[in-house]
DNA sequence: TTTTTTAACTAACAACTGTTAGTTTAAAGT
DNA sequence: ACTTTAAACTAACAGTTGTTAGTTAAAAAA
């Protein structure tokens, strides 16, 4: 069986279409065609539109999360601890291809659980920030500004969604080393 | 005067609405509201809601594609032709917040334009990839996976418009120089 | 002064939106 | 055999959508 539930197999078909067109372009009908139903049949197994989003985003902000708290807590090198933020980044996307697309570019259309969102997403930023700033105190990093290393690096993994379907024969440990080294030790010589 | 035209009002105000909640969430009544007036007056200067996205897209899109070719044409070292496209998305950026967003998130919803929109992005990417391998070939570049390096780079330019208007009292200079250093050099000790 | 143009308005349209109510069918549980 | 449940259906709703038609008032051009 390729789904757990109807209910999972409506957010997993959701998921494909909203990448595609965004949350708000995709109508109840566009998720019931897909699944060869009426739309009026998708509310035997969910109660809203609003919370096959909600399910699709806070499932994956939950997971990041949950993952950054393990890796900021460990005592590991800041090098190796931003490796493993990487490597969390193209595990979670490789697996949830186009809930990604979701949680980067529809997350403004939550509604009850907007506010938790961005209390996850504040945390996360923050985690990530502090793993780099130890880094730079430590004298492991570059002596550069935090906040461009940060946004550099967080645009690169947020922006995997959109690249790593393109690669379908992707040996996905070879491509953690590679993005770990370009995004680690640049792009000179 | 603000704008130039009526017509160049309802683009730019229409921008900013569509940064927030994206094309599809925005409605006609919306546009008017955020300008005083009523929906049907908008049609006295513009054609369609697409003719507004459109407008907008567009003439981003080929300011790139302009630039694009002025850069990769010059015989200046692979390496400062990426510095060079570097300020290229932070200028259009910091000169376009609003309009950036859509050019990002809101591509899809293009439709005559679309293809036209596909092959200028096309052509932009083939220009940013040649510059990389000729780094590489030349031994200016790390020798990584070219690949690799186009997506990192490209993702963390095209989030600029996310970050940008977060930092009020930017420096621009001296954010391209920064961004530049980090990009290129990475953010290794 | 008269005419034309500009840019707003009201009213309405047909299509589409998310969702609800009530019904039907077949499988599962007793 | 009877009852309950799961999951589909049809029909309809009230509100919203982009857009058009026709009108009005004031400014610009003649």
């Amino acid at each position: 069986m390729k789904y757990e539930t109807r209910k999972d197999e409506i957010i997993q078909t959701s998921a494909i279409l909203f990448q595609k067109k965004g949350y708000s372009a995709v109508t109840m009908r566009d998720i019931a065609k897909a699944m060869g139903i009426k739309a009026a049949s998708l509310y035997n197994h969910i109660n809203s539109k609003q919370e096959i989003l909600s399910e699709i985003i806070i499932s994956l902000a939950e997971q990041f999360t949950e993952q950054m708290k393990i890796i900021k807590t460990s005592d590991d090198s800041s090098i190796n601890k931003l490796k493993q933020v990487v490597a969390l980044h193209v595990n979670i996307t490789s697996n949830n291809q186009f809930g990604m697309a979701s949680l980067n570019s529809d997350w403004m259309h939550l509604e009850n659980e907007l506010e938790y969102y961005l209390k996850l997403r504040k945390n996360y930023e923050n985690d990530f920030r502090s793993i780099i700033e130890k880094g730079i105190q430590e004298n492991e990093l570059a002596n550069a500004n935090p906040e461009v290393m940060l946004f550099s690096l967080l645009s690169t993994l947020r922006s995997l969604y959109i690249w790593l379907p393109k690669k379908e024969d992707l040996n996905i440990e070879k491509f953690i080393t590679e993005l770990s080294t370009v995004l680690i030790n640049g792009i000179n010589k």
